[in-house]
DNA sequence: CCTCATCCTGACCATTTGGTCAATATTCGC
DNA sequence: GCGAATATTGACCAAATGGTCAGGATGAGG
């Protein structure tokens, strides 16, 4: 997953290129694609324009490897549901996990969501193709769930997208909800306890 | 709400204003701040680059002026919540009014989205003012409804981000949300069906 | 129809920014 | 230590972009 089957990259190549995707995370999830600059991914990086333009051909490169690069950290959690598994745990965990998520990789989570609101320009082909397969998936599980009388008769799509718009939107949307809570509040633990109950409810037979 | 109390406008003015922003709504929203140019925006309200200058001195006061015209459209939802009222149905027509919102004004959404998600700069003192303000006003009749147990015992603060998570992610992510259902849903409709459920069950005591 | 304020525009400017390139420095295999 | 491959950079370019301005067009009031 780290590398791709591409020639070998040196020491060098692998420590400046990680460095320029770092330092992109850093900018593009902070002002989009447009408001970021080669220069300043360069600084954030620790190096000059024209060696980052050295390692990727474009800005667009640089944008395009990144999205795709963490691709598959960002889907991780929906493959861990466990068919096998007491439903109602199993999608308690996958909120619980992406809600840590939101936490933990806040520039990631907003990286993908400037290119969504964009309208996906790099991501078009992926979000009718790998990700509906892997949510038509998951939703299969869910019916199964569902039709065993093991879950609450909800629409299974729609179920996902709550997930993900509740989850993701502590990290997107984060200063307006440290903003309207004020000081004192630690707003994930809050959350943790929060969507557990709302999922809990909803989901019970 | 439509003038402030500056000076008249004549009615090329209004016109002209109002065309401007509406240019300027939708080139906002559909690439950022950043992203969009004076250009676009010219070309969207038909008129010349210096002409759009000659009525808004900045790009800047473009977008200023634009959130803040539209932040009371955004936030009336809000205010209609009925102290009086039937709590579950009280929350229930907030919940449906601002998906309405999500499906009748995704410019709007995602204009606030971008800000929001790019730290709000233009926002701040807003988000931890006057909507901190009317969010603690809100919370206040949420709190009243679940002490007198016609609620379920619900973070209320919490609550409402999670109505504005769940109706928002519609608007913002629409991409998305079209691309895994595939052709053949009403997003919407199904929004409408499955938040209703989603929010009476949580909310049921 | 005249006048004045408002409205509009082409031409222009400075800055930013994505990207190139020749030249130099560094690393690596031997 | 040496030559080839790799890495790095300053200088530079063209295009895009936010913004200015002098002057011309157009509207409103008398």
């Amino acid at each position: 997953m780290t590398d791709q089957n591409g020639p070998q990259l040196t020491r060098i190549q692998q420590r400046n290129r990680e460095r320029i995707l770092e330092g992109a995370l850093t900018a593009f999830s902070a002002n989009g694609f447009r408001g970021a600059t080669i220069d300043q991914i360069a600084e954030e990086a620790g190096l000059s324009k024209p060696n980052v333009l050295y390692y990727f051909g474009s800005k667009d490169e640089i944008h395009k490897t990144l999205l795709t690069a963490l691709l598959d950290l960002w889907l991780a959690p929906m493959l861990s549901l466990d068919p096998d598994g007491e439903p109602l745990d199993e999608v308690l965990r996958y909120v619980s996990t992406k809600l840590d998520m939101s936490r933990d990789f806040p520039r990631e989570s907003r990286l993908f969501a400037y290119e969504v609101l964009q309208g996906a320009p790099h991501l078009s082909e992926i979000l009718g193709g790998r990700l509906r397969d892997l949510v038509d998936e998951t939703v299969a599980v869910l019916t199964g769930w569902i039709d065993e009388g093991r879950l609450a008769k909800v629409d299974p799509h729609h179920l996902i997208f709550s997930i993900w718009a509740l989850t993701q939107h502590y990290a997107d949307f984060e200063v307006q909800v440290r903003a309207v809570l004020g000081p004192g509040h630690d707003p994930y633990a809050e959350a943790q306890v929060f969507l557990e109950n709302l999922f809990r409810r909803m989901l019970a037979t």
